[in-house]
DNA sequence: TTGTTTAACGGCACGTAGTGCCGTTACGCT
DNA sequence: AGCGTAACGGCACTACGTGCCGTTAAACAA
């Protein structure tokens, strides 16, 4: 997997202690958010497009050569660390017991991954306009965010496996997750990542249990899941005032 | 919009009869189909990264400046014409009767989707195998995909303005259609696209009306939606046997 | 302190993608 | 036959991304 701070390899730097080597005293996680603070700010005031990798480097005081170490590409620059996050959804994964129900699971993995963007709302708002406004760092995005939807549809197709059309409930499972976590994650950051409404996205991104389709297969579990689908229903129908 | 056979605009080509004019006696549309074919032969035969846009221009006879005449980019030479597909669906979903449920209307959107694989199946296979192996394939793929799933997700928003939970019902039927879609397309390409197989796709992703959030506001619509849902539950646990 | 090791850096050169420009060619039309 | 025009090929240019190499400075040992 790739180092958790999202950098390029070096070659000596693996599972090394953080030792500093090298002429800056700061270490390599000051000299990247250097880079990512002046990626941000030129791409903001003169446009992506028309701000090169040389401006970028020059801005944050290296050499362009150095810019292409701490990042693989210039889109690099901007990108969240999804390597992290993704690493975070594995694990939860991993380590969930056996029985807990598949959408449960989900939900409790797609949570983990609200915290990539809480750490530094600022930024994060930024990345988001930029990723709005910006062709290609759109589809770096939803590239970045297929590959949430293909682990999660990954491991709830093995999850369930032995139920009938369970390859089918694990991709649209996997799919309306991803997607609602985005849905309230985008409305939280064009709402200015307010740091008190985080709770009312996170209620209303589980919201979506209600929506998606029952299990099969653990005792009690249909019948459990079938209320809360009623439920659900007539809580809708209610509130329709029929 | 893009031209139908997604080539980049020839100013003069716009609205334009079939006029052929130039030294080429065949076409724009034979050209591009040489140089589709060398792509996709020069891509599987040496690798995507190791073929250069020389190379394709070269084996289809024309020189590379003429190549980004025909398309934007090199990875372009190998997609499918995403930019029809996606008016055909926006054309269903404008053509809509008002009333016509959302989860129905879905499925008959995706479903035009499918024409465009189907068209050319031994080409559709090729481009799937390239966009397996090759990353950078894949995030383009990526890409194209949630172009259909914020598709669907707009109009389904409009449609369940109205509804509690609208949004976030948008969302999640938006996802799970495209997803689904795209499950039992991959399946079809990876069988080897057979002929014979395509309404048994089609009818697999017809099943995904049973996972669906039923939708509230029609006469007597919930209740004949959860009657669904329930039936389908009954009959998993009835394949579960217990 | 001095010498050795080594990780990070900057610079250079190179291949390639993509674009603007322009002269040329060949087709269609009058 | 002559004209207009659309497509073409070539050239030059910018910028991304990478391999290579000499240099620097920090860490460590003597």
């Amino acid at each position: 997997m790739a180092p958790a701070d999202g950098s390029v390899d070096p070659i000596g730097a693996v599972g090394a202690v953080r030792v500093r080597r090298g002429r800056s005293a700061e270490g390599r996680a000051e000299v990247r958010r250097e880079l990512v603070a002046a990626a941000v700010r030129l791409f903001a005031g003169q446009g992506y497009d028309d701000t090169t990798v040389d401006d970028i480097a020059a801005a944050a005081g290296v050499g362009r050569r150095t810019f292409f170490r701490y990042f693989r590409s210039k889109e690099d620059a901007i990108s969240p660390d999804h390597d992290t996050a993704l690493a975070r959804v594995a694990e939860v994964f991993d380590s969930a017991h056996p029985t807990e129900p598949a959408i449960h699971l989900a939900l409790r993995a797609g949570e983990t991954v609200f915290d990539l963007y809480t750490d530094d709302p600022e930024l994060s708002v930024q990345r988001f306009r930029l990723t709005h406004d910006v062709p290609v760092l759109r589809d770096r995005e939803s590239a970045s965010v297929d590959r949430y939807r293909r682990m999660f549809t990954r491991y709830l197709r093995a999850r369930l496996a032995d139920d009938p059309d369970g390859e089918l409930r694990a991709a649209v499972i996997g799919a309306a997750v991803v997607a609602a976590h985005n849905l309230e994650l985008r409305r939280w950051l064009a709402g200015g990542a307010d740091a008190g409404e985080i709770d009312a996205c996170r209620e209303r991104f589980h919201r979506i249990a209600a929506m998606l389709p029952i299990e099969p297969g653990e005792p009690g579990g249909e019948l459990a899941a079938v209320t809360q689908r009623l439920e659900a229903a007539v809580g809708r129908l209610e509130q329709t005032g029929r």
